[in-house]
RNA sequence: CGGGGUGUGGCGAAGUUGGCUAUCGCGCAUGGUUUGGGACCAUGAGGCCCUGGGUUCAAGUCCCAGCACCCCGACCA
């Protein structure tokens, strides 16, 4: 392709809305274009390594034996409305259809891939299968962010595994997790995998692959000693054990005024942090349960939502709170709370003798409150969200560490639970009916473009990796030299005879102009005909990772070449 | 969903207490000089100053309403 005829060009300022480094360089090298707040367009260059991206994971895919199919982006509302899921998922975007069809927008497939289920598995001898697409999902996010970070339109791989049993489902997990290893090898970005929530998808043993990013929305958790590696809703720590009181003391109310903040409280008191309670009142499906907190550290509500086995949870308003406590919020305790209020405390609250509470009165804390003596000993669970620097459970003796992530892929063993809600069933070989087993795949693969601009780029542009890079080779002409711009356009076509991706840079501009468009697109190999070299017999030879340019002779192109490409 | 911010040629911006023909840089077109790290000269094209309403002799500028986009937050008691 030559760049004086290519459609998109590079722009020298960065457009306002572009925070994140992906998005700038997206952008200004003429990859992306946005239509409205997450609505994004891919340019030829973008829609290149979009491309390329969505053959490798399909390639890896076919290898293990899944096979492509593709459903529709609008789906009937009756399809969700049997899972229940119509009601519950916020993101999804719902229309009715000129005919008067209530129809939502896809923002995942498993309703369409169950029911196909549930048309054609009919006998264990289906079983195992797995099929997968790549196809625009919608989600109707109230806030966009980051360009193709976070965006409500976006490109994602989808499969979906069909087993008779656990273990088949087991095995299918990990010949998926086994692809999703292959893809991003491949594609050459540095994954890290982590534990991770289910979320509303339902089902079990999820994993995220994520790729380490300041810009990344997710926080994960790392050990520095052993390979645990989790998101921090999942994350188990150690808590540090502080040396308690032997004797319990007489409880004590005390004022507290205005305090905000356990650090305030702490120091208003005159009582370390540790020994501060924070107790939160949540609305956990129709029950209110009160949560017990030690102040040095932070509810996750994933992990108090799968202990509680609840679907929906949320703190309860101030006005619940008051009613509840008579109290403000903020000075929430355990003692004297209403009869058959459920009480959940952290496991780090065990043990804890004279630990300061809520009185459930405003402006007032108690000092010197003991379980069982002051309030019933409540359940204890792990529901804290691990802090940075604490002891990693797995292996106790690392620390853990916190990083941005951003979440590229993930996988979820789902279980029966659709194949249950919409009645997707087989016979198995001992005759009986049984629901199928599941388990489903996904790779964000516009997000996975930004990911990757995230983690190889320089001050000047981005960095494609070979595989996925929209071109392999950009050809640059410099000078209008008749010899110069003959022998580039005679390169030129003998690039494309030997069907190498190249992107020439014939325009007639200076050289400053088009090295610094060369760095931004960041095409990984750069050859370039000057006058300079051309006296030589020779090219100027310029890989984006590298620093330094060489000098190849045009004879010993073509090995150069085969060399670079086989690297 | 809460808070904050921004809307002016394709992009980035300036535009004072309301005032005369809406300004600058980049980009674009034409001609010429240049050509190894975003060259230069000359000429030129390109505007519903987000939309609607209002105030005024006069509105890009003030007021009201709306729309769009961006950022932060959305449990920390």
């Amino acid at each position: 392709m030559r760049y004086s005829k290519f459609f998109g060009k590079t722009q020298k300022e960065t457009p306002k809305e572009a925070v994140a480094v992906s998005h700038k360089f997206l952008l200004r090298a003429g990859f992306v274009h946005q239509l409205a707040a997450g609505l994004y367009e891919f340019l030829p260059l973008g829609f290149r390594v979009l491309a390329k991206v969505d053959q490798i994971i399909k390639e890896e895919l076919a290898k293990k034996g899944v096979q492509h199919l593709l459903m529709p982006l609008v789906h009937p509302a009756s399809l969700w409305k049997e899972t229940g899921r119509y009601d519950k998922v916020d993101v999804l975007l719902k229309f009715t259809s000129a005919r008067g069809t209530d129809c939502v927008l896809a923002p995942t497939h498993e309703e369409t891939v169950t029911d196909l289920a549930r048309r054609y598995i009919h006998t264990y001898k289906d079983l195992p299968v797995v099929v997968n697409q790549n196809q625009w999902k919608y989600r109707d996010e109230i806030r966009a962010t980051g360009g193709l970070l976070r965006t409500r339109e976006f490109l994602m791989q989808d499969a979906y595994s069909f087993d008779r049993d656990k273990a088949g489902l087991d095995e299918s997990f990990d010949k998926m997790v086994a692809a999703y290893h292959s893809i991003f090898a491949r594609i050459g970005i540095p994954v890290v995998v982590v534990k991770a929530d289910s979320g509303t998808m339902g089902g079990s043993d999820s994993q995220e692959f994520g790729v380490i990013a300041d810009v990344g929305e997710d926080r994960i958790m790392l050990c520095d000693k052993c390979d645990y590696k989790a998101n921090i809703e999942k994350a188990e720590s150690k808590f540090e054990v502080h040396k308690q009181d032997k004797e319990m003391k007489p409880m004590k109310k005390v004022e507290g005024k205005d305090i905000i903040g356990v650090e305030a409280l702490a120091a208003h008191l005159g009582v370390p942090v540790h020994s501060t309670t924070m107790t939160l009142l949540f609305q956990a499906d129709k029950e209110i349960v009160a949560v017990m907190m030690r102040g040095d550290y932070h509810v996750s509500e994933t992990k108090l939502r799968n202990y509680l086995g609840c679907k929906n949870l949320n703190l309860t308003t101030p006005e619940v709170v008051k009613k509840i406590t008579g109290a403000e919020v903020g000075y929430d305790g355990p003692v004297n709370l209403p009869k058959g209020i459920r009480i959940v405390a952290d496991l780090s609250c065990k043990d804890r003798i004279n630990f300061e509470a809520g009185a459930n009165e405003t402006h007032f804390h108690n000092l010197n409150v003991n379980f069982e003596r002051d309030f019933p000993t409540p359940e204890f669970a792990d529901i804290r969200e691990a802090n940075d620097g604490d002891i990693c459970a797995s292996c106790g003796k690392g620390k853990l560490q916190v990083k941005n992530s951003i979440e590229l892929g993930h996988v979820f063993k789902l279980g029966t639970c659709y194949s249950e809600w919409m009645k997707a069933n087989f016979v198995d070989n001992d005759g009986k009916s049984k629901p199928i087993v599941m388990g489903c795949y996904g790779i964000g693969i516009s997000r996975l473009i930004a990911g990757i601009v995230e983690s190889s780029h320089d001050e000047k542009g981005i960095i494609w990796p070979k595989t996925v890079a929209p071109f392999t080779v950009e050809l640059i002409s410099l000078g209008k030299d008749e010899a110069v711009l003959k022998r580039a356009n005679e390169l030129y076509e003998e690039l494309l005879e030997d069907d190498v991706e190249v992107l020439y840079d014939d325009r007639d501009e200076s050289a400053g102009f088009k090295l610094n468009d060369a760095d931004l697109i960041g095409i990984p190999l750069r050859i370039l005909i000057s006058s300079r070299t051309l006296e030589k017999e020779s090219v100027e030879w310029k890989e984006r990772s590298e620093k330094e340019a060489k000098i190849v002779s045009l004879k010993d192109l073509k090995k150069n070449y085969e060399n670079f490409i086989a690297r």
